[in-house]
RNA sequence: GGGGUUGUAGCUCAACUGGACAGAGCGACGGUUUCCUAAACCGUAGGUUCCGGGUUCGAUUCCCGGCAGCCCCA
């Protein structure tokens, strides 16, 4: 039975006429006022003519059945539910796949943009974010039914890779040439790019070169990109490997490249792209969004061309319903360009959507290898994994558990905060084991499993009619499991993994609580199944809800 | 100069999009282990939600005007 229809139809039946799609039953702020709450009648007091109180009783002497209901204050709705009603509930979710989660995308597909590190470059600190939070949003769209298309855009198209291509002649040994890797290559870009700033400019000339001979597919120079470019995605597959992500598709801007005259020939003709100083531009003043380049003066083109043939290549093969874009908040301003050009190109069947996440900065600063603050994502990996082996390793734990606890460290004290939020990076936090923080559901979960394992019954699951909820612990983590369907769904919806994340660490909290005041192995039958009944929810719940955010649950810590 | 974004406890952050007494974590102080994993639990202290107006039954949330930080554009 579900409680918003429930009192919806009674705000119908009390007021015929009105609207009540956006009435809606919500959790109760505080175990005081019942289990759950309802505010509408507040709200549509003065629509209907009556006094919020007034409104309010007119309402509930319409809602009846298992639900116990009272006006408080102004004209708040407090229910409270029944025990049958709750075991009820707790049954069903317990015997729904997914544990809940309802299938809201079944038929849909969208093709998700993130982590799009630069080729020839090892990923740092700078680069979590994007990956973490569009592989957190790739796994729960996913959960919702939705055909998810993970795209990596790399950067492996542009001037660098002249000066790479330079440096790979002449900066390197006949041995590093041979065992090429993205360390490698990265010296031997600064190592070029310095000597292009060389006062004769013979050697910035003899980059460009390269990159002419590049761009008109010398097959020599062609094929040094491709070996740049697989050398790198093979080194990004080890980072994604260890973070647990992973793409369906590498369409880096080189993939777009040949179509960029061909979307400035469509802007043209639409009559939306002019001259201006030798470049073409697209005016956006109107919609207060200034210009927007889309071919330099000297012919070149840039993000805003690469990203208009991006969603036209991606309209043509996947038709999605939705491109999400997770980028760093920088480019606000360019996607809410690129956004609008699309939707006056008529690319207007597909809902564009940037999530933009705050920059993470070190010590106050821009992460840039001229500050000197770059932390690599592998040494931060490999940190994470050494400090959680030191506390590990006193329970006999091993590497691979080391592994799950520190990446999930990691990953959970990013994933936990509004993507908004600015992040300045600090070891301290990102690697916290106790607290708000992925051990600490771990630790949770494995804690539930031990229990689990001791009462016999391990993976499989008690009867579902051996839910029964008596005391206040037991009904705060109960009330808490049902709301987990709908936590997943406004974590979709506000593109918010933080919100799965706060989600289960109340969860965990409520069930820590529990677990502390409430004896389970030692109570007498009918409690300890019904206890046992509620462990194994939360387990699953807390298992699948972490499985989203992409965070492993050992089971033995 | 124009635009975006953020401002909440000592620190880091929440607050389900307008609801009841603004909640957590860390840090501080105090307590809990012959008992199912103490990476835990319980309690105490800590707030002019940047400032000033406005909208209304009700504002951290929405509107206007400031201030401050960060970012983008020319």
């Amino acid at each position: 039975m579900d409680l918003t229809e429930l009192v919806r139809k009674a705000f119908a039946e009390a007021f015929p006429g009105e609207d009540f799609a956006n009435v809606k039953v919500v959790p109760a702020t505080d175990p005081r006022f019942g289990d759950y709450q309802c505010n509408d009648a507040l709200k549509i007091a003065k629509k209907v003519g009556l006094k919020p109180r007034d409104a309010a009783a007119k309402v509930a002497g319409r809602i009846g059945g298992a639900l116990k209901v009272e006006i408080a204050g102004p004209g708040f709705l407090n229910l409270t539910v029944s025990p049958e009603w709750l075991a009820g509930e707790l049954a069903a979710l317990a015997a729904a796949p997914k544990c809940g989660i309802p299938q809201k995308g079944a038929g849909r597909r969208v093709v998700i943009d993130y982590s799009s590190p630069n080729a020839a470059k090892q990923m740092h600190i700078g680069h979590i974010r994007s990956t973490v939070i569009g592989c957190a949003i790739d796994r729960i769209f996913r959960a919702l039914g939705y055909e998810v298309v993970a795209d990596n855009h790399l950067g492996d198209w542009g001037t660098q890779f002249g000066i790479l291509i330079k440096g790979y002649r002449e900066c390197l040994t006949d041995d590093e040439r041979a065992n090429l890797t993205v360390a490698t290559l990265e010296k031997c870009y600064v190592l070029s790019a310095a000597k292009a700033k060389e006062e004769d400019g013979v050697w910035k000339d003899a980059c460009r070169a390269e990159l002419v001979k590049l761009q008109q597919g010398d097959a020599e120079n062609l094929a040094l990109w491709k070996r740049f470019i697989e050398i790198s995605i093979g080194e990004f597959e080890r980072m994604y490997s260890k973070l647990g992500v992973k793409f369906d598709t590498y369409r880096g801007e080189s993939y777009y490249n040949p179509m960029m005259p061909g979307v400035v020939e469509k802007l043209l003709a639409a009559g939306l792209a002019k001259e201006s100083e030798g470049a073409l531009i697209v005016d956006l003043s109107e919609e207060k969004l200034g210009v927007a380049i889309v071919r330099k003066s000297d012919g070149g083109y840039n993000y805003t061309t690469s990203d208009l043939a991006c969603v036209e290549s991606r309209v043509k093969d996947y038709n999605p319903e939705r491109i999400i874009y997770v980028t760093d908040d920088r480019q606000q301003l360019h996607f809410k360009q690129f956004f609008s050009i699309a939707e006056k190109m008529g690319f207007t069947g597909v809902k564009l959507v940037h999530v933009p996440f705050g920059l993470m900065s070190y010590q106050g600063k821009a992460i840039s290898t001229r500050e000197g603050n770059l932390i690599k994502l592998d040494d931060l990996l490999a940190e994470a994994k050494r400090r959680a082996l030191e506390i590990v390793a006193e329970r006999g734990g091993d590497e691979r558990l080391a592994e799950q606890i520190g990446y999930g460290a990691v990953k959970y004290a990013d994933l936990s905060h509004d993507p908004a939020t600015a992040i300045d990076f600090n070891w301290d936090k990102a690697l916290a084991l106790e607290g708000n923080s992925g051990p600490y559901l771990q630790y949770a979960y494995a804690r539930v499993c031990s229990l689990l394992e001791k009462a016999g019954i391990g993976e499989s699951r008690p009867e579902g009619s051996a839910f029964a909820v008596e005391t206040p612990a037991e009904k705060r983590l109960a009330l808490q499991l049902l709301e987990f369907p709908g936590a997943v769904v406004r974590a979709a919806e506000a593109y918010k993994p933080s919100v799965l994340a706060d989600y289960l660490f109340q969860t965990a909290q409520l069930y820590s609580s529990f677990y502390q005041s409430s004896p389970i192995l030692k109570s007498e039958e009918s409690v300890r199944n019904a206890r046992l009944a509620l462990c194994a929810l939360f387990g699953d719940v807390l298992k699948t809800g972490l499985s989203l955010l992409g965070i492993e649950t050992p089971r033995h810590i």
